[in-house]
RNA sequence: GGCCCGAUGGCGGAGUGGUUACGCAGAGGACUGCAAAUCCUUGCACGCCGGUUCGAUUCCGGCUCGGGCCUCCA
C-alpha cells in the first residue's frame, strides 16, 4: 500500500486510485526557452520514481502519466525575438535538449507530452465555459479569472485574499475586477504569436494550459497533480479554481505532491538568481546520468536537497560499489525493505540504505532498476565505451615485470595508466582495470 | 508583514517516547611486493529554553537561526 503526502490536506495518507486499471498523473512539465538545471530535473527524476512505483504495483499498464510542455510563454517570445527565430525554433530546440537531458537521468518519457501549442481549441472551450458560469470576464481582449468568484480560492496555497492582497508586488491592470484576478486569455500584438478566439487574436495564460490539457487527456479528476513546491500559489492554486469551477466543484487532483528545491548554497537553485548548474554541464563534466539520479534521490522529495561536488562524488562512490556487488545478475525480486521505504511516501533515501544491505546479487539489482539504477552491465559502467587499446598490452607488460619481480618497472606502468584515468585491481584471477 | 517548511555526527541523510540507521569521508586491522578493491573493527549527533513524562532527539509551547511562496520560477 503506497501512501502519499498530499498538499492540499497536508497529510500522509493511503494512496487509493479512482480507478487501478486508469491511473492518472500529470506532472507540469518545463518552459521550454533554455537549458534544463538539475533543479529543474528534479521532478523528472522524482515523478519517474513513482511512476515505477506505481507500475510495480498496479501492472505495467495502469498508469497514464502526462507531463505537458509549455511551448508558448512571454519568456519563449523573447528568446526568439533576441535570435531573431521563430520560436518554434526555440521551443523544439529546447525539448530536444530536455528529453536528451532527462534520458540521460533515466527518466523515461511520459505516456503523454501535451503542447500547449497543440492545445489551444481545448482551452478556448474551457474559457467560454467559465465564461457562461460566471466565473471569468473579457475586459480589453483579455479573459480574466474572477477569482472573488471561487470561494474555495487559497485552499491548496493556504492563503486569504488579505494576505493576497497585502502581499502583492505586481501593480494591478486597471481592467480587473478584482486585483487577484488572474489571466486566461492575453491579446497578441502584431508579429506576436497567437491564435484567433473569440475574444480576438492571443494566447493562453500559463495556468489554463495546464486546466485544459488534464481535462483532455486525463479527465476532470485526477489521481496525482505533482510539480515543484515553487508551483503551488499561483499556479496550482489557479489550476485548482479553473478546473474546479468548470466542473461542479470536481476536484482536480486527488493527490497533490510537490517536491523540494535543489539548493546551491543557502539557497535556492533558479534562473532569476542566476545560480544554476545545467544537467548538460554535469554530463559534460564527466558525471555520469546515474550519478546525479543517485544525488537527486538521495534525499527525501519534499526536503531541500542541497547541491554539491561532494554529493557527486559521494554518489558515485556508491554506484561503484553497488555495481560491484550485484555484478551482471540477472534482476529477479525486488526487496521487500526497498519497498516498503518507497511506499511510505517514496523515501527513497531510507530505500537507498536498504539498497546496500541487500546481500543477493540478483535482487540488489532488480531493487536498484526499480530506481532507476544499475541499468548497465559492470564493463559499461566501469569502463564505459571510451578508447582502450593499448591498456591490455601494458598490463601484461606490468605483469611481466611483477614476475621478474621489477616492481619498479611494474609500478611506473600502473601509474602511467594511472595518469591516464585508468586504475588497476590486482585479484586472485588477475589484474583488471577501470576508469576512475 | 501574511502564509508555509526546516534545524540530526566532518559531509549527505533516515528514523524513533527508553536499545546500532545507513552511506560517504576519517582511524586501526586483515589481505597485497606496494596499492586498489573487499572484509573486520572503530570514533563522532539529534539548534536553544521551558513543559508533559519514570524517561524526549522523538510530543506540546516559546525562542533563535535558515529556507520557500506572496501572481517569472521544478
Amino acid at each position: 500500500m503506497i501512501r502519499l503526502h498530499d498538499t492540499m490536506q497536508r497529510e500522509k495518507r493511503p494512496f487509493v486510485p479512482l480507478n487501478p486499471q486508469r491511473i492518472t498523473m500529470y506532472v507540469c512539465g518545463p518552459t521550454v526557452y533554455g537549458r534544463a538545471h538539475i533543479g529543474n530535473a528534479r521532478p523528472a527524476v522524482v515523478f519517474d520514481t513513482l511512476a515505477r512505483l506505481i507500475r510495480h504495483e498496479f501492472g505495467e499498464t495502469s498508469l497514464v502519466y502526462a507531463r505537458n510542455v509549455t511551448d508558448v510563454d512571454d519568456k519563449i517570445i523573447k528568446a526568439a525575438q533576441d535570435e531573431g527565430v521563430d520560436p518554434s525554433v526555440i521551443t523544439e530546440r529546447c525539448e530536444r535538449f530536455y528529453l536528451e537531458d532527462m534520458g540521460a537521468l533515466g527518466v523515461w518519457p511520459p505516456d503523454i507530452a501535451p503542447h500547449a501549442t497543440q492545445e489551444i481549441p481545448a482551452m478556448v472551450a474551457m474559457i467560454e465555459e467559465l465564461i457562461a458560469k460566471g466565473f471569468a470576464y473579457e475586459a480589453e481582449g483579455h479573459v480574466l479569472f474572477h477569482v472573488p468568484s471561487d470561494e474555495d480560492y487559497g485552499a491548496l496555497s493556504r492563503r486569504d485574499r488579505e494576505a493576497m492582497l497585502a502581499g502583492a508586488r505586481v501593480e494591478v491592470a486597471p481592467y480587473k475586477r478584482d486585483p487577484a484576478d488572474f489571466v486566461m486569455w492575453k491579446p497578441s500584438e502584431e508579429g506576436v504569436v497567437g491564435w484567433d478566439s473569440p475574444w480576438g487574436r492571443g494566447r493562453p495564460g500559463w495556468h489554463i494550459e495546464c486546466s485544459a490539457m488534464i481535462r483532455a487527456h486525463l479527465g476532470e479528476t485526477i489521481d496525482i497533480h505533482g510539480g515543484g513546491l515553487d508551483l503551488i500559489f499561483p499556479h496550482h492554486e489557479n489550476e485548482v479554481a479553473q478546473s474546479r469551477s468548470a466542473h461542479h466543484d470536481m476536484p482536480l487532483a486527488r493527490f497533490w505532491v510537490h517536491n523540494g528545491f535543489v539548493d546551491m548554497g543557502a539557497e535556492k537553485m533558479s534562473k532569476s538568481l542566476g545560480n544554476i548548474v545545467t544537467v548538460d554541464q554535469l554530463l559534460e563534466a564527466g558525471h555520469r546520468g546515474e550519478v546525479l539520479r543517485l544525488a537527486l534521490l538521495s534525499a527525501h522529495y519534499r526536503q531541500p536537497l542541497p547541491w554539491t561536488e561532494a554529493l557527486i562524488a559521494q554518489s558515485k562512490a556508491t554506484l561503484d560499489r553497488l555495481y560491484r556487488a550485484a555484478g551482471d545478475a540477472a534482476a529477479d525480486e525486488v526487496d521487500e525493505g526497498v519497498i516498503d521505504a518507497l511506499e511510505d511516501d517514496l523515501n527513497t533515501p531510507l530505500a537507498l540504505s536498504r539498497l546496500t544491505a541487500i546481500e543477493d546479487a540478483a535482487s540488489l539489482k532488480a531493487s536498484a532498476q526499480l530506481l532507476g539504477l544499475l541499468t548497465m552491465t559492470v564493463d559499461e559502467w566501469f569502463r564505459g565505451d571510451g578508447d582502450s587499446s593499448g591498456i591490455e598490452a601494458r598490463i601484461a607488460a606490468r605483469a611481466d615485470a611483477k614476475q621478474r619481480r621489477d616492481f619498479a618497472e611494474a609500478d611506473r606502468i600502473r601509474e602511467e595508466l594511472k595518469s591516464e584515468g585508468v586504475l588497476l585491481e590486482d585479484g586472485p584471477s588477475g589484474t583488471t582495470w577501470r576508469r576512475a
